[in-house]
DNA sequence: CGCGAGTACGTACCGAGAGTACGTAGCCAT
DNA sequence: ATGGCTACGTACTCTCGGTACGTACTCGCG
């Protein structure tokens, strides 16, 4: 039953930028594929993963499910084009922050800003934060996160802890980044709910502040790192009622 | 169309707790409300929300779904009280380790090692951790948490800090246990996700000793809260490509 | 001890939406 | 020019969450 197909290869967007290095034929297909991720990024963030449909998501890119399945092998996977995008872009973004500091403390203090700052946007926060783990699953979310905004995190605080007396090695190095990515993160949440958005920061900057203080006291003092032994965690049996 | 309704309110499991306080109605309709809780707890644990079916759920608990409808207003709702039951007693699991420790620092420790702990098991780090955020949203995944193992987080924090030589004020309190609290996820997940979940362990808790260690130094040193100013956020427009 | 009422389910169905099979139009190398 | 292959469009399937409705059991009341 052949149907009309009202295809055709026209631009959908009046300008199509040209690319000299590619085809025709390529440049429409990545002005779809890029405007799939684009329309995807929106209504993902506005709505969530599961409460956006695929149908919205062609019908907002002016294509269909058939554009959509050869360019990705399905929701997940547009989904992991969205974040993938948000995860690199905020990652430049704090990579930015960072040029020219050579000072690992004032390195420290505009990665921190940097990082504050990108965890405010809605998309980052919904993409990355809130639907990440769970749509992704753990184990993808963690390998993306490593390559990007985590793995400036490490850098700066190694920068950091080389820089002080005492001599880490790396997977000490890797689990006081996790630690330090993970306050700021719950930062830059408790930032984004609150109802002042200023006086919050100032807190924040303050109470991290104040944690980097300390650190210094240490390194000033030439205090060693602690030992405390490897006794205390012994397994959660006790949590089952 | 009579069908052969092969209902029986005989009990499903052979020990039915005899609550003397209900009727016999109420007990077997809280047992069943439990075992859908049970399964639940279960499947979404070992495959996540959005790859459990209510069928399978409702197999694997012995009835249909106008049992779970009656009960639930649907699947959603079914998770939250999954939710629910695993954040409080995860909450139980870390009151109790605090239970009689009076010397703010000591109290500290507990709390962490309980934290830590809580944090490594399979149906926390699944139900709470990974999913919680996206199926119930920010708002309400906030609202339980706040009510339950943050609480917990909050006392400990304004324990140690109201103990310092500092005084502090209740938001600044809330600010600090959200970034501890940050930071002690970030930190379970550390272990959770280690090879050799020993030795994971002893580096964090040497890394939190040492964040801690530099906390009280400041306190020796009657060191006062720093006060860097307010102008170190001024919204993220620049990571917008 | 009946008995009416309401609870605690069971059964059958619906609609939405992810994924698929297949058709086709246009570009591009030859 | 032309065959082939890419980049889609169309129509369908099928799983699954949710709903409408029927029914058995039980509990309070006379």
């Amino acid at each position: 039953m052949p149907r009309s197909s009202v295809s055709k290869l026209v631009p959908k967007v009046p300008g199509v930028p040209g690319v000299p290095g590619a085809t025709l034929r390529q440049q429409y297909s990545a002005s779809t594929k890029r405007g799939l991720v684009d329309v995807a990024e929106e209504l993902f963030t506005e709505h969530g993963y599961a409460a956006t449909s695929l149908d919205a998501i062609v019908s907002g890119a002016r294509v269909t499910k058939g554009a959509l399945y050869h360019h990705f092998s399905g929701k997940q996977a547009l989904f992991e084009a969205v974040f993938e995008r948000v995860e690199s872009d905020a990652s430049r973004a704090i990579q930015k922050a960072l040029k020219g500091k050579k000072d690992p403390w004032e390195k420290a203090r505009a990665g921190l800003e940097a990082f504050l700052a990108v965890v405010q946007e809605p998309r980052y926060r919904r993409i990355v934060v809130q639907e990440g783990p769970s749509v992704l699953g753990y184990e993808r979310f963690r390998e993306q996160e490593e390559r990007s905004t985590f793995a400036n995190v490490v850098d700066i605080v190694r920068a950091v802890l080389s820089a002080g007396t005492w001599e880490l090695d790396e997977p000490m190095i890797q689990t006081f980044a996790r630690i330090f990515f993970g306050a700021m993160s719950a930062a830059g949440e408790s930032v984004a709910v609150a109802d002042d958005a200023i006086v919050a920061a100032t807190r924040v900057e303050a109470a991290i502040g104040f944690i980097i203080a300390g650190f210094q006291s240490l390194a000033d003092a030439g205090v060693p790192l602690p030992d405390p032994g490897a006794a205390i965690l012994e397994v959660p049996t006790a949590v089952d009622e």
